[in-house]
DNA sequence: AACTTTTGAGAGCACTGCTCTTGACAAGTC
DNA sequence: GACTTGTCAAGAGCAGTGCTCTCAAAAGTT
């Protein structure tokens, strides 16, 4: 299918409008996201951009989905630097690279892992797909690692009954995992964690207790990380 | 110092700013927090609420400090309820107290651990003391119960060199503690994971991965994350 | 009673998201 | 070529925002 002179120009629009609209994110946040800021950017009067983007909202959208593949691509571009075998070192490059992405990013990744824009609910089939990429390499990761034997034992801890494990059997079906419900809760947990150090890091949490190499630290709640689900230390 | 009746009038009127603030913050979110809105539900005019807040930041920072405080509260309370040597149900008071109010009131938890509000910086003066009462309330039981040797060693990990070491002493020093510092590191990773399984809860990251019971998944975290440090299981 | 301080009201500026109408222009059709 | 159709940008307008200013009334003080 050949595409019309209209179709490229309205293609390079609509390119031009989430550009700026990136560029205003970084700069102002996701409240302060103004559809007449991006026009007036774009060259354009403000009700010009409603021809292109329905309303703030779908702008912010296109911006989320935006987000959350600007994060997957990253993740993945740091992944294909690793062994396909060293399922530690996969993780810990997972981990590495949401961080670097956040603190490089923070108003995109703010976004995506901050607190909800009040009035704005993510359309979920257009934003669970790219959402879900980063949390479905870990349980691959998490999942290889299983089915190569190479995890060390986990402890279950005491409760292995109820409707959680209903709950994790489901989803573990759901995706065709082997792992025990047990390693998956760890799984779930892992991922909670990684993304609360980096919310700390990025949002600035950790405020008056300044940490002189932050990476180190984080470089040190990995390995704990990875030995919560039995992936072997490094080095 | 008798409170003169100017006085008193004073101090109600910055009480019902504060607390009709919060109502519409939890409707509308921190960005969405409008002193003209706060102004007709005082029914007064907006000028006039310049006279007690001296700008909307003001108002946000009174929020941010009564947050912080309504959690410290939470968690204090909830810790009065445990015995004083019970330093592993201590530490689960903790983690559920922080969960229910995060779930109880998501936007004031979105304002105190949520992306922070663009344009908006926090006066360190009189956000770091009231922010700090959860962190410190885990790191008194996590020195509690190392002073009280019911602590499992924890393995320190290969990374015991580095500026990493020198921050910990550093922190370790400033707040008289006994701990060594890979348990301070661990303690650190316990807390950035708590607020971020919390965290996925309130913001609703969990998404469509439904969880029927996340209390039950949350107490299975609270369970790795006590490990973490070495405090004792739950039954 | 006279004076001072505090308070609320109202107007106003510049900004926002969004809707509506109007007119210009290009693409396809008879 | 003339005509219809669809796309686009411009501008006005509505209701809301943060914030500043002036002015008059109220409250407290002397």
């Amino acid at each position: 299918m050949a595409q019309t002179p209209r179709e490229r120009a309205r293609l390079r629009t609509m390119e031009d409008i989430t550009r700026i609209g990136r560029e205003h994110l970084a700069l102002h946040g996701a409240a302060g996201l103004s559809l007449r800021a991006v026009a007036r950017d774009l060259g354009v009067v403000s009700s010009a951009v409603y021809r292109y983007v329905g309303s703030r909202d779908e702008l912010l959208t296109l911006l989320v989905v935006d987000g959350y593949n600007a994060l997957g691509d990253a993740v993945d571009a740091a992944l294909a630097e690793v062994p396909e075998q060293d399922y530690g070192a996969k993780f810990r490059a997972l981990g590495r690279a949401v961080r670097v992405w956040g603190l490089a990013e923070p108003a995109r990744y703010g976004l995506l892992f901050g607190s909800p824009v009040p009035g704005y609910n993510a359309p979920a089939e257009q934003t669970t797909a790219p959402g879900t990429r980063v949390v479905g390499r870990l349980v691959e990761i998490i999942d290889g690692a299983f089915g190569a034997a190479v995890l060390e034992p986990v402890q279950a801890g005491s409760r292995s009954t109820g409707s959680l494990m209903e709950d994790l059997s489901a989803i573990k079906a759901q995706l065709g995992l082997a792992v025990p419900e047990a390693l998956l809760a760890r799984g779930v947990l892992v991922w909670a964690a990684l993304f609360g150090a980096v919310n700390f890091e990025v949002f600035g949490q950790y405020g008056a207790a300044t940490f002189g190499d932050p990476a180190a630290l984080f470089e040190c709640h990995l390995d704990a990380l990875a030995g919560l689900v039995g992936l072997p230390g490094s080095g």
